[in-house]
RNA sequence: GCCCGGGUAGCUCAGUUGGUAGAGCACAUGACUGAAAAUCAUGGUGUCGGCGGUUCGAUUCCGUCCCCGGGCA
């Protein structure tokens, strides 16, 4: 993710960091510090699961009380039934920053997504949508069967992944199959990029482990007590393709396992639990390594004035 | 008290016809280009319940004790 400074661009601030680490109450912070000034600002949603609006509980959605009077943009704004994927996250965003911007706002990014933010600031391949067939017929594959229908069709790519790499697998072929051209290939170019247009003000958050893992226990604890329970059943009541990503959100297998009595309740919260401490670890090492070393990172103490410093004093 | 089944990695377990042991998960580290809350890669010294016996050598065989299940009284 690399970012050129400019002061004559216009402003975008970043909160990134792992699940239940504060960002939302941090760019709230942040927000209304700004809007003291006289100056407008916008949260603007990074999160690959808060874009749906059937997982307010589950994915942890800012209520309107936590939204403090901010404006919050592209929370709950995809349909279930439809993926969302990290181009057409950062399209839309592209979208809603440049009414913000148009607005002399400030957007404000949140979120713990790292691929949805790297494809907005340094654009992704231009690869066109794929035939919905080849698709199909792509993932219905057997693991096995798929590497070495790749290892034919695509041997460069096949060699840079495990055979075990399903993800990666039915992209490289789905690809490949779709346009008639690699992934590689598709790859030397990028498009979408707005790194090199805006002032960027980013800020990592790193909070010490063993406080986010209770963090993320007690969390997964407190949406089964909050409606989790009820979002998930009326979720399955829409009878959705079980690949989607909304099926796939941390607790919706945990939690439709305990309704289709396979395990207790107890069971799925100690496996939501663990599932969200999983999840938390992969952003952990995403937002310490991933970003370019400038962008601060923080582990606790967060002080928006002196971290944004500069974007509250233009 | 007697009978049966167990006691092996943090957890659940496999295994060694006697040559000091290995899976999954956890945990750690890392990767990451259109499902990313996804998908993967790497990392395994633990009194093999205690003590004693047999043996060149015991986690493995024998004895004994302890603990946990189940059954019978």
């Amino acid at each position: 993710m690399s970012t050129e400074n400019s002061l004559s661009l216009p402003p975008l601030a970043l909160i990134a960091g792992p699940t239940a680490s504060g960002k939302s109450d941090l760019a709230v912070g942040l927000a209304q510090a700004l809007e003291a000034k006289g100056r407008r600002a916008v949260v603007i949603n990074a999160d690959s699961a808060q874009v749906y609006a059937d997982l307010a509980v589950l994915s942890a959605r800012p209520s309107e009380a936590e939204m403090g009077g901010i404006v919050h943009r592209m929370f709950g704004e995809w349909d279930g039934a439809v993926a969302c994927s990290a181009a057409d996250w950062a399209a839309r965003a592209r979208e809603v920053i440049a009414e913000v911007h148009a607005a002399v706002g400030v957007p404000i990014l949140v979120g713990g997504t790292g691929l949805y933010l790297r494809t907005l600031l340094d654009g992704i391949a231009p690869v066109p949508a794929i035939d919905p067939a080849v698709r199909e017929n792509v993932r219905s594959l057997p693991l096995a069967e798929a590497f070495a229908v790749l290892l034919r069709e695509d041997p460069d790519r096949a060699a840079l992944l495990a055979p075990a790499d399903s993800a990666r697998i039915s992209r490289a072929l789905e690809v490949v199959r779709s346009t008639g051209r690699t992934l590689t290939e598709w790859q030397r170019e990028k498009i979408g990029r707005i790194g090199g247009a805006v002032q960027l003000h980013p800020l990592v958050l790193l909070p010490d482990r063993e406080t986010l893992y209770a963090k993320c226990d007690a969390r997964f604890a407190a949406m089964l007590e909050n409606g989790a329970i009820e979002e998930v059943r009326a979720l399955l009541a829409r009878k959705l393709d079980p690949a989607l990503p909304v099926m796939r959100a941390i607790g919706v297998p945990e939690i439709a396992g305990y309704l289709s009595g396979e395990w207790s309740l107890d069971e799925a919260r100690l496996r939501g639990a663990q599932a969200t401490r999983s999840y938390a670890k992969r952003q952990y090492t995403w937002f310490r390594r991933q970003p370019p070393d400038h962008w601060p990172r923080v582990e606790k103490d967060y002080v928006v004035d002196g971290i944004f410093a500069s974007l509250l004093r233009n």
